[in-house]
DNA sequence: TAGTCTCGGTCAAAGGTCGG
DNA sequence: ACCGACCTTTGACCGAGACT
């Protein structure tokens, strides 16, 4: 190989010339840490963003100069690992840079055109309109007034804490639409009712929803925008995902009004002491399920959630600080520096926007309010641990994939 | 705002963590207010600069981090903005250093130069924050500024269609982690890549999940938001619903760039003339499916859909005013006479609103484009009813409750 | 005065494009 | 299908000016 024969110091002799030192052409700058041509440089450039490889048909000793570089492709890429082209110079792919589609183009005035037609233009036209139409004109005119946001969105300078008390409320929606079966339900304005007892399957239906909703959440927070490491993020969302589900299903409980029993938010519940039977369902040990779903554990999780909270008036804005403070409090989990600080921060901010929250929600006697919201906060994260024994026992659980690495940063949290 | 009530030390933790807070990679300094690497200041500088404005191809949530900074200039100027950097912090544009040492007097800033000193306004601010730490004053002051939507919302006060295309961002986006089956493939940002060839379980799943985000939709269109009769509701949804599902596919497989088959928004495919085995599927008839999904209609359905929406570069608006049209047409169905109203005046209204989008698009020969949209809308027509046999051979479709009655106002579309 | 910090500008070297 | 001339974007580096 020509690695072997090269002596370093050639190549820096080589290298101060003008010449591409791979193939002797006229070189047009330093490409991947050696001097070299536009072509060495473009093919170098494409094999390894390609991670391609070729194989030589005589033996691996081609010439690689000006006229014969093409000739092998081989020998042309082993000479640029050889003169000493980095191939971890190579960067990640960019952007792709297309001249067509309006969509995506740089063009400064793309902002204006948008914007400047901003009062919607399209009704000032209707009323020229001499068309068919003009028996509807009364409806045009109230068309034209209509605002279409419903719920309003609350002002974009609010605290975090009030948008989330709003998007709670579209969360809420969200969540009935998915866990509906049809059309038909979804339409129905109406609260959906008491189901049936809960089985294995519920626990796979609501958990799939509310993963999606959790995501969706989460990235709303800001301080989860500004973590740059991926690990991070995964791991406080994995840590975080059952205390979500145990929070939003404890917190519909009480919203129906139960107190004796869990109401999952597809709203089949679970009655300690009153256990179903398991037949059919798709449970790894029916008895230690049964133990567990409508034993002690359950009743132990209703004592210490679903009676506590129910006993007090909470607040839309007093659960989401409770969620805030359980993600960014994953447990024992390794994150880094930063995200470390990060989550410091953030739990420090929820707290602060609670106190303002509570004073502008009117409640009297703050202290005691909040020393309340910070002692339910253990309880969840040991009954957190209920849930984990759940689903544990559900295979169809296990469909979501990773489901050792996902149990694994679930139990830190435990 | 509750940010200035910010823990000094907190705020030192994170300043003193050495990480760009745009990309995680070695911080050097503070630039535009926040501590940053030097890519991300000459980015930002460049992008406040130039006026750029940048559109993500992927929804708005690409990973910006050291590796990845490049692949999305949107998300990137986004994050830049989100955690905090200072656009009033760029200055204007300094003389030209040119080897001669003259410069342009018809620079149009020439004159802003000479008025005067403007060193770094925003610093303005800091001087009468009279705080301890005040090295880091500006980290204090972006997080309480931080807004965390993103993409951003339009003006509320924009036409229907803008709003539209925002949401359908949005809806993709949601569709998106509504299909995936862990938590490790929501939060790997990257696109979904071409899975397997779709069975007929995946026409139950993406309808499952598309029926959640019609309504969702339908739900913000302003007439239909005044119809009174449930009957009108329900009978428009279910004449839709086919459609919606059939334009969301198409669409789907027009942005990965597909022209020889149907690439379903979960990212399986359906290839004409190549059949799967449905051994072990739940369908009816599996000659009559194979016939369906992999013979004449699916080819059809292509040529007649794919094909022309992939010869053209289709906008979003363009879609969201198929989508209207398509729903205030549902076909043989019996409304009310407010119904019928309505929908004649929504009709209008769209068709309005797609002409001033497409002008404030810069959009050529607009009555062209608007002939080629109305022309594909019996298309759509004739291939629903595709959709509609292959999904009356899956049982497990039916899942969805009422399905006769379903069925029926769904053919009434047909 | 010397040191430090963060501006803007510069340009070698990345990446992407597209006709041959 | 690959090549490579050509173009755009990136980011390491530098000097300037303000502040300590």
């Amino acid at each position: 190989m020509y690695a072997t024969k090269l002596n370093p110091s050639h190549i820096e002799i080589l290298s101060h010339t003008e010449q591409c030192v791979v193939c002797g052409d006229a070189a047009d700058g330093f490409h991947y840490g050696v001097r070299s041509c536009r072509g060495c440089n473009a093919f170098f450039r494409r094999a390894v963003t390609f991670n391609m490889s070729f194989t030589c048909r005589r033996g691996g000793r081609c010439p690689v100069d000006k006229n014969a570089r093409c000739a092998c492709r081989a020998c042309r890429l082993a000479k640029c690992y050889a003169v000493g082209m980095d191939k971890k110079a190579v960067q990640p792919k960019r952007e792709v840079h297309t001249s067509n589609g309006s969509f995506d183009q740089n063009d400064p005035d793309y902002d204006l055109r948008l914007g400047g037609t901003r009062t919607s233009p399209s009704y000032e036209l209707s009323s020229d309109m001499t068309s068919p139409g003009s028996a509807f004109t009364p409806l045009n005119i109230n068309l034209a007034r209509f605002t279409p946001a419903i719920p309003p969105s609350p002002p974009s300078d609010s605290s975090l804490i009030v948008r989330q008390v709003y998007d709670f409320m579209e969360q809420k929606r969200r969540r009935r639409a998915m866990l509906c079966g049809s059309l038909e339900e979804i339409l129905s304005e109406q609260e959906m009712t008491l189901r049936h007892p809960a089985t294995s399957e519920d626990f796979t239906t609501i958990f799939q929803a509310q993963m999606v909703l959790m995501f969706e959440w989460v990235e709303k927070l800001p301080e989860f925008r500004m973590l740059c490491d991926h690990n991070d993020k995964t791991k406080l969302l994995r840590a975080f995902a059952l205390k979500y589900m145990l929070l939003d299903n404890v917190y519909h409980t009480y919203e129906l009004g139960f107190r004796d029993r869990l109401v999952l938010v597809n709203n089949n519940y679970i009655v300690p002491g009153v256990p179903i039977n398991f037949k059919g369902s798709d449970v790894v040990d029916e008895n230690q399920m049964r133990d567990i779903m409508f034993g002690e554990p359950m009743r132990a999780l209703i004592n210490e959630l679903v009676l506590p909270i129910g006993s007090q008036n909470m607040l839309y804005g007093e659960i989401m600080t409770i969620r805030r403070i359980m993600f960014w409090n994953p447990g024992n989990v390794q994150l880094s520096e930063m995200a470390k600080a990060l989550s410091a921060e953030a739990c420090n901010v929820a707290m602060k926007e609670l106190q303002q929250y509570l004073i502008s929600e009117g409640v009297d006697d703050i202290e005691a309010r909040i020393k309340f919201i910070l002692l339910l906060l253990p309880s969840f994260t040991t009954h957190h641990k209920t849930m984990y024994e759940i689903v544990r026992l559900i295979p169809s659980f296990g469909k979501m994939s990773d489901w050792n690495q996902f149990m694994d940063d679930v139990l830190s949290g435990v």
